[in-house]
Formats: structure tokens, C-alpha cells, sequence
DNA sequence: AAAATAATTTAGTTTTGTCTAAATTATTTT
DNA sequence: AAAATAATTTAGACAAAACTAAATTATTTT
């Protein structure tokens, strides 16, 4: 396990945010992402690919190697547990976790990272409901979760129901519930576990435990 | 308030930790202390200097400012609150916990630190038995402590009893304490807080909180 | 298929923090 | 009080990571 620096490690990450499932990343847009200047990301692609981070010809764009992806998957689980923490335990609101965990992600102790995800419940998602990858750098849930595991006030959409009684869909017709609709948690209740839902303009309506965890949503494509 | 680099901040922290209550810092000391040659501490020095962080003239030594001053406590602030994380939350070792402090020290949010500060419950020493500074940078225990807010397993000498009863000095001479004497805390009994205590090669012997909270110690000065 | 434009790279600087080797100043020994 | 030794500083170099300006390559327009 090598070590690299904070300005690699913010490339690197970059990069694994711009490129998706397939095609080139180009200079310019990492550029923009990182907001330094194009010569400068040149510079930083020659140093990634003499270290085996990165597929790169020049003239023709980039992507991460598998090494690459690696360490990516490692900064962004240290990433989303420091936000985690900050959310869950400090307190912070949504939109000032991701600044603070932009550095504690550079502090590269395994064992402090272990730990805390222990110390935090082995958390699947972070408070913007980014999943959050495990120790061996797997994604365990990349898209979908029960609607009983994700954060509070983010909108997501129904993805999947894991129980297809008929029961159950009376309960989902009554409450305009379908693949596809769009929904938000807005408040959990410790006594029994059950969720405040608001799905788009409706009155928001509560759903039991035992119902609630059938329901599997991802995030909205937009946010 | 001003940033400092990562380097900067290990500078002015090592600074603090060698000049005493008076008496000039010496280049080659600090050279040994942050293992960096002379020379690149030289270097060091004059910038330090007209950031008047320092108060430094070639050839004669050094001492931080009280600008130089304030940023180092705001450095071990973080350093040590971090140490009382690891060790109380993620359960570390007292042995591991610096190496990781040493660079969570340098993430310099401030609402980060207040925020952690508060979530720990103001904790006044680190596990090393070394006082927290307050967000003031004021350190509120330089010294002494009563034995039932120290860490366990840390050589301590009895600096002072607050309280001078017969009752009490009968309790004392009992179990051979006095000013000076050198003992350690093994254990906490969480059911009416009761301490183990171990002076030297005597045999254990326990004291109730209402005894204990009168006796105040400090660090051994050896270490 | 040129010409024009956009994207990318190269070349040459700058800043920060380190180093070695040599010069200078301070301290200790004789 | 010299001479020897130790401590410190200066001078010059280097690597990392950024920049600007100029050159090169790719893409789009005409
Ligand atoms: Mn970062
Ligand atoms: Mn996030
Ligand atoms: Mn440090
Ligand atoms: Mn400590």
C-alpha cells in the first residue's frame, strides 16, 4: 500500500466522479472540476500514469485503472464516514459536511478508518445518501436501500417493492406509491421505527416498520 | 485568523513543546525534535519571523511570540482532543493515538474542533494525563488534577488535598499517601465511582469518590 | 479540404519546503 | 588569547505542485 499525496488524492477522486461506467475524461473537465488550469492537470495525468493510476494517451483523454479505482474507492469511503460522523454525531448540517470531510479524507490511518466505521454502525450510506464503500472498497449497496435505512430529506425515488402480496400493494395504491414515485423520509419515530413520508405535493403519511421495509428506493437521478 | 501549512503548524507545535517558562530555543534541538537538518530550520525560522510568529535573532536563539504562542495552543487543542477521541471512542491504545493526532491536528475547522470538543464533553486532559486547552487557548488544569478526572494507568504524584480534616489525614496516613507520592488510578468501578488505586509496589487498595475527589495530582515531572 | 476554433500539451517560471556543502559566528580547550 | 570545535547560517540545488504563454493536435465550420 503506497501512499499518495493530498493533491493526488483529490485527483484521483475527481476523476472517478467525472468518469462513469464508460467513455473519456478530458482535461478540460477535470480542470474545471478542480479549478486549476489545464497545463497543470497535464502535469498531474503524466505523474498518475507513470504511478499506474491511470489509462492515459495524450491528445485522447483518460480513466482510472483498476489500481486507480482502488484508491478512489478508499478516499471516497473516507470521505462519506468523516461526513457521517460530522452529520451524526457533531451535529453538522448537510451542507457543511462535505468542506470538513474534503481533509479528514487525507488522513490515511487504516486503523482509524476501521474504527470508525465500527464506532458509527458500519453506516451504508452517507447524509446525502451517497453510498459508502467497505473495507475491501465495495460498493455494497450502489443504488438501492430500504426506505428505513436513508437519511432524512432526501429525495428519492421507489425503485423496487420486496413483497408483492396483495396486501401490500392495497397499502401502496392507498398512498399513491408506485415505481418511480418520488418521495422523501421527514421524520423517523424511534418508539416503533415508523417513517413520516411526503411524496411530491401530497399530505405526508406514515408507513410502519414492517411496511416501510419492503419499500426500496434509490436517489433521484436530478439531485 | 490566518492559515498555516501543514509544515508551519509542526513547527510552531515543537517550538512550544522545547522553550520552557524562559531560555532560548536552539536550532540544533529543533532540527532533532521535527528531524529536519539545520539548515532547512533555519530557513524555517526566518519565515516564521516575518510572519511574527517569532521572536528570533540569527545566531541567538529563539522563542514563539504571543501571537506564536496563541497558534500553538490552538494546534495542541486539536492535537489533544482528537488523542481523547481515539482513545475514548475508538477504543486505541495510548500508545497509538498520537501518531494519528499528529496529522488530525492540521484539519483546522474551528466549528470542527468546538463542535468535537462539546461532543466529548469538554474533556480537560488527553490520555496522556496533558491538559486540553479551551477554545480560548487557555489551559484551565496547567497541572494538577483531582484523581477521579484522571486517565488510568498514568503516573501521577500527589500535589495537594483539598481537604485537612483528621478524618481525612487519618484516611491518607493509612494508606501511606502523602504530598509526593507517586501513584497511578488502575481501575474505575462505574457503580458509586470508586477508584483502585496502586502507590508504588504497595498492594492496591480502593477509595470512594467522596475521599478521592479531595486528592489532587499532577503528572510525574520524568515524564 | 482548408480555415477557424477549441482542446491539450510543452516550455519555462514561481513558491514551498527540503537538502548538501561551504562559510560564518559562538563556545570551549589548551 | 589563540586554536580547535561546535553551532548556525548562507548559497545553491532539487522536487512537488501550481501558474502563464506559446506550440501543437483535434474538431468544427465554411
Ligand atoms: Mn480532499
Ligand atoms: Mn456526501
Ligand atoms: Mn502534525
Ligand atoms: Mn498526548
Amino acid at each position: 500500500m503506497v501512499n499518495y499525496s493530498i493533491s493526488e488524492e483529490n485527483y484521483i477522486k475527481a476523476i472517478y466522479h467525472l468518469q462513469g461506467a464508460e467513455g473519456m475524461v478530458t482535461t478540460n473537465a477535470l480542470s474545471a472540476e478542480l479549478k486549476t488550469r489545464p497545463a497543470s492537470v497535464t502535469d498531474m495525468l503524466k505523474k498518475l500514469k507513470t504511478k499506474k493510476l491511470l489509462n492515459y494517451e495524450r491528445y485522447k483523454g483518460f480513466r482510472l485503472s483498476a489500481d486507480g479505482k482502488r484508491v478512489a474507492l478508499g478516499i471516497i469511503r473516507r470521505h462519506r464516514l468523516w461526513e457521517f460522523f460530522l452529520s451524526e454525531k457533531l451535529k453538522f448540517s448537510w451542507d457543511e459536511v462535505h468542506e470538513v470531510a474534503e481533509e479528514l479524507e487525507h488522513v490515511t490511518s487504516k486503523k482509524l478508518i476501521d474504527k470508525l466505521d465500527e464506532y458509527l454502525g458500519f453506516p451504508r450510506v452517507d447524509p446525502h445518501g451517497d453510498p459508502i464503500p467497505d473495507q475491501q472498497g465495495r460498493i455494497i449497496s450502489p443504488e438501492q436501500l430500504p426506505i428505513t435505512d436513508i437519511p432524512l430529506n432526501q429525495p428519492m425515488e421507489v425503485s423496487h417493492v420486496a413483497n408483492q402480496s396483495a396486501e401490500m400493494l392495497d397499502i401502496l395504491k392507498h398512498h399513491h406509491i408506485a415505481i418511480g414515485t418520488k418521495l422523501e423520509v421527514k421524520k423517523k419515530f424511534n418508539f416503533d421505527n415508523s417513517l413520516e413520508i411526503r411524496a411530491g405535493k401530497h399530505t405526508p403519511f406514515t408507513l410502519s416498520e414492517s411496511v416501510a421495509r419492503f419499500i426500496w428506493v434509490r436517489k433521484t437521478s436530478k439531485s
